[in-house]
DNA sequence: AGAAAATCTTGACATGTGTCCAAGATCGGG
DNA sequence: CCCGATCTTGGACACATGTCAAGATTTTCT
């Protein structure tokens, strides 16, 4: 049983952890819509109802905010991402729904994934982000393969490439996507959602 | 028959464009070092024998040497694919020809590449990016759909997949091809040798 | 050779940035 | 209610950046 100054501790340190995401959060938005090179401190601290120093109260410098708002918006995707595989008991429900969950989600926070493309790209030039944005491709790499996995299943075959293969292809179907619906395109996600669906038979030939 | 004048003329307007194109290059080195968001023009400047104001001699602002810059590599790229599809006689060579031209592209200019889905990268947030990133899509998805047509003139089948969905599927591959490259991976190339080849087949079932 | 045009350098300006800090505000336990 | 810890503010500092203009230097033309 904690004593009551333990108590108090955890309760602090909560608190504590609850502010940051909360912050991160606000942040979240702002480098969202900005993306990570033209989002400064300060202009995170404008979008909320605090200064800019609190920042630097609860996170030790930029590198920290940014990294723990993009694991952030790891949990955040991976939570969405969950349940897609589960429902579909036939092949080409299984490739339809794929499709259609993909679509759903760049539907739903566009903006959200621009930004993970966004600090990708900066990671392959700033060494701090490497590690938590390679994390993240392995996640999103492991729920391709879950996806695929479910389809060999299904039909009793047998997949002909590797998880990171399928991974690349899925996400290049998906940036590609992302990138004409942010310009404007009202065809992406349909195309969206058939190039995928037609993609996942293809990994068995 | 050209007055001298009209000759003076253009060997002047010539020698800018020359100017502009060398200092472009210089530049290009530094960005593919640095990356867009980390590079100033005082930095660029420093890596070459002149000071940073005669840029702003040669290009209107910062948006229009990058530009440049953007188009030059654009050019170098396109030249570099050129002759890939020619060569092959037989759909399984030109399967491992199209697999050995991706990774021989990237071993050879890693960085350039790199700046390229950096460059692509910001124009989902700047606007100023967009035309030109456009057009470079446009010709790489072209040059993809080239290989394929002469994949299933060889085959005497037709592809199963739109233009814009082969492109997107080979540039995943590419993508994560050069971030494992860049990483350190020794095996990265051949994987997308490998992955490129599987792929082209799939196109067509 | 000398004038005119071009090329190039240097320095300045305004702005924005990350970081840090000292002082005030707020809160919670005694 | 009060005091100490915690939280928050606003500003200062050092630095980097894009832009620009005035002057120096080189090239070009007559």
């Amino acid at each position: 049983m904690p004593s009551t100054a333990a108590v108090r501790q955890r309760s602090r340190a909560d608190k504590f952890e609850d502010r940051r995401r909360e912050l991160a959060d606000a942040a979240l938005l702002t480098l969202a819509e900005l993306g990570y090179a033209r989002t400064s401190l300060r202009t995170i601290a404008d979008n909320t109802e605090h200064s800019h120093g609190l920042l630097h109260y609860y996170f030790a410098d930029k590198s920290d905010l940014i990294t723990y708002c993009v694991q952030r918006y790891k949990d955040a995707c991976v939570q969405r991402y969950e349940g897609l595989v589960a429902e579909a008991s036939t092949p080409a429900e299984l490739a339809t729904a794929c499709g259609n969950g993909l679509a759903a989600t760049l539907a739903d926070a566009p903006l959200l994934h621009r930004l993970w493309y966004d600090v990708r790209s900066q990671s392959l030039f700033e060494e701090a982000f490497r590690d938590d944005v390679a994390e993240i491709d392995g996640r999103l790499q492991d729920m391709i393969w879950r996806l695929v996995r479910a389809y060999a299943d299904l039909t009793g075959t047998e997949p002909t490439c590797s998880p990171s293969a399928a991974y690349a292809m899925f996400d290049g179907l998906f940036q590609h996507a992302l990138q004409r619906h942010l310009a404007g395109s009202g065809t992406a996600l349909d195309e969206l959602r058939d190039h995928c669906r037609d993609l996942l038979p293809r990994l068995f030939v």
